[in-house]
DNA sequence: ACATATCGGTACGGTATCAGACAAACGCGT
DNA sequence: ACGCGTTTGTCTGATACCGTACCGATATGT
């Protein structure tokens, strides 16, 4: 039997946990020792849609390595404004806040398609890192990741039409999920977006015009992959070499 | 003669580096020891106008923490848009893709308002931390920051007004500048905030009528600061109330 | 003082997006 | 099959901002 710790499904089942067989990125790319280490106690969990992985402010109790689903990374104003700086899945993790020495960040980290995942107490985890400089370097990459899809995000909210925006969103949550099926409501994706929901409607016009997707209710569905990333050209691509340079590849 | 390195300005002068003579909120909030250990390695460097830290995608020579001056984090599109992410003077320095592991990052980073600052090689910087975790973690409280500052400024390019933007923008300049003057031109400010020129001098017209400032040629005169967050109440503040629980007072 | 470059103010038409309302379509439970 | 809540499509008018152009005002150098 290989080193690895335990897995609890609903409480009842226990078996162990392998590295190979982990499809989170961050999982997969720390050491063996490092993973069996942290394995001991990693819980894997479901990620129902909605469920916040982070509050605003408040200390994580937990931190969780995504293996099914998104999440969002979401910033707020005073005056209840708010915007999406970033989105995970099995590439990433949450709270990078930690990594960073900050115990507490100020957005709301949720899921937005539903999922599992693993999770272990936070303290665990800095407890880990601080104990080994690969991990924390891996874990500091991954974050400098978020950091730029972040700064991608507001160059993009700056000077991108929606459409394109809505384009790149679209890919960022393609290369997160499995097949070609993105579950998703108009009023969510607007909020995303930070745009009105009747501006997602006719983006999506636009892209099903195009032919570059499938839009049905509550359903997108990517059809033409090549040429959504041509249509998003200007807005899609950067951060996501970032990633792969910076962790490794994305899909 | 207490501890304390060099300081070689345009290589005639020499002397003492102290640490509580240093403005940089980073140099001054490390250990006694530290700083001392990284003041031998400490050039003091003029910063002029449109001096590049760091280049898109180039590994930094240089860390650099600035005394006096401003710096713009800016992120570009393939296509050559533009929009500034971060700002950071006496705050802050410069490269934090350092701190977390990374190199180098995909911004642009340069001298907006001119100044001067401390420098040392990028090595010896990363050699200091490795060796002091108090330090490390320092600079990535200040990482967290400018993220935090990132994120907030993609969540106002979303929702907020032009107007609005140059206020959080003038008082995020004012923060970290000494006077009540700054100097920058209607196209500088236009490049910052991802807009047209001509939409900067009708937003500063909107904030002169108000009387929050005085607008003249190459000059912004912030003329009542209270006045002026009240009108930015919904877009600046957030990433302020960060920096300070994460490094310490900003002004 | 004059030429020259830079910077700032203004104007015009065009358009992306907003705010709000309403109606059609769909899907689920009974 | 029916009813109802959710989701989506569409409309109308308003507006913030854009692209572009042009001209006046201010600095700079000789």
């Amino acid at each position: 039997m290989g080193p690895g710790g335990t897995l609890c499904l609903q409480g009842y089942v226990m078996v162990e946990i392998k590295q190979v067989g982990v499809r989170n990125n961050l999982l997969r790319l720390m050491s063996g020792e490092c993973f069996d280490a942290l394995a001991l106690d990693l819980d894997y969990v479901e990620l129902p849609r909605g469920m916040e992985l982070s509050k605003p402010d408040e200390p994580a109790p937990y931190a969780y390595f995504p293996e099914f689903g998104l999440a969002s990374i979401v910033a707020r104003s005073p005056g209840g404004q708010h915007a999406e700086i970033g989105l995970f899945g099995r590439d990433g993790m949450t709270p990078t806040a930690l990594v960073l020495d900050a115990e507490r960040d100020p957005y709301s980290i949720f899921m937005q398609v539903e999922g599992a995942g693993y999770r272990l107490p936070a303290e665990r985890l800095r407890a880990a890192f601080e104990a080994d400089r690969s991990l924390h370097n891996l874990l500091a990459r991954y974050t400098q990741a978020v950091t730029v899809q972040g700064a991608y995000t507001s160059l993009s909210n700056a000077v991108h039409h929606i459409d394109e925006r809505l384009a790149r969103w679209i890919l960022m949550c393609h290369d997160r999920t499995d097949g070609d099926e993105i579950s998703l409501t108009h009023e969510f994706l607007s909020i995303m977006l930070a745009v009105r929901r009747p501006s997602v409607t006719t983006a999506l016009h636009v892209l099903e015009g195009r032919k570059l997707i499938y839009s049905e209710r509550g359903v997108i569905i990517v059809r033409d992959r090549a040429a959504l990333e041509k249509f998003a050209e200007d807005v899609y691509g950067e951060c996501e070499k970032e990633y792969e340079r910076l962790v490794g590849p994305l899909r």
